[in-house]
DNA sequence: GTCTATACAAGGATAGAC
DNA sequence: GTCTATCCTTGTATAGAC
């Protein structure tokens, strides 16, 4: 008759992420939930009537977490860029279970679909306007057509490193695995940038940041 | 009473990865696809005893398709690169089941992973092998700090495309799907590549070829 | 060798007692 | 707010008919 009263429903989301990352969404079992945490189904069901109402609050929390790191275009520089671009990865990580579920995740729970449609339109044009500055600032010189192909290409970069890093490089520590995909998106960057551009991203692409 | 005899076995294989493809491989069970087929359960258990058998027949494909397509380095030029690279993405349309749950296929079928990753090592082998062509062939001036990148670079986007298209451009043809991809592997090749290289990628670009 | 019928365990979900 | 009992579906296994 044990009363853990308020503050369970947080710990039931803190717990279920964590088991998600560990295993995947699909394969953890409200059941498996309940009993890690010591209570019983019909508990955890109180919370949250639905295995998806869980997995929509976990996204909820990712989507958060995601605002939080983005900075003012304003104070857009190259290594403020860089520097957001690692805490977003760092949040990617921290939330890989959806990462790693997305797309399934997507087509199956319009309440999470609807919001990331709405979330992927921002940060596209986050990314645009992130790259504009870059140019303003004097980093990058790149042409209107370029910047539609630097948008997309990094926006894709960032979606799945995740993904590529959980079945090719799962022995190297996370530092490692963000470090390797920040490289790869300053090379992205490297032949549209100039002199002042160039030589910060030869900095993080050498260790030298 | 009805005897589906031999070439029930493909039959089933075929319908699987259709199903799968549609709805996702977590999301068919074996008694739809047995009802699809006007087959009982105890019969597909008969031709597969587990999912993951029917699973790691349809990978098995898959891969095989996938070394139909591989050209021999030494006939590499940019054109039939292009081409090898269309009918690659051809064959992930075809199996989309697979490139979409790839991560979670590999995380929990221990033949599939070990296959997956023999396989992935000697795909980065060969996408080395045939940028080096395209720079004897005078096509690319990459130095070998740039053929790391572009390896990488272009082995992420077309192990992920696929899936990036599912969730953001899935009312879009396969072909247009496909277009958009290949154009942004052209762009990552266009900086490092020669004057006969910058002609033949502005046309793939500029939908001229 | 080919197929049917049935059983069982585990998962998500619900109703209702306390 | 917590827990028990129950239902339905899924993956899997087995016994046995033809």
């Amino acid at each position: 008759m044990k009363k853990t009263g308020p503050g369970l429903e947080a710990k039931i989301v803190e717990t279920a992420r964590r088991m998600f990352n560990d295993r995947g969404i699909e394969y953890v079992g409200m059941r498996e939930l309940a009993a890690e945490m010591g209570i019983r189904i019909g508990n955890l069901n109180y919370y949250f009537p639905t295995k998806d109402d869980l997995v929509n609050r976990v996204s909820l929390d990712l989507a958060r977490e995601n605002n939080e790191t983005i900075v003012p275009v304003e104070q857009i520089t190259m290594p403020v860029f860089f520097d957001m671009l690692e805490k977003v990865f760092r949040t990617h990580l921290k939330y890989r279970c959806l990462m790693l579920s997305f797309v399934h995740v997507v087509q199956r729970n319009p309440v999470i679909a609807k919001r990331y449609h709405k979330t992927l339109l921002e940060r596209n044009d986050t990314w645009s306007k992130n790259i504009l500055a870059l140019i303003d600032s004097g980093y990058l010189t790149a042409e209107s057509a370029d910047i539609d192909f630097l948008v997309s290409t990094i926006s894709l970069i960032a979606r799945f490193w995740i993904s590529e890093s959980a079945v090719s490089f799962r022995k190297e520590t996370e530092t490692e695995q963000i470090d390797r995909y920040i490289k790869m998106i300053a090379r992205v960057f490297l032949p549209y940038s100039t002199t002042k551009g160039k030589k910060f991203l030869n900095q993080i692409i050498n260790n030298e940041h």
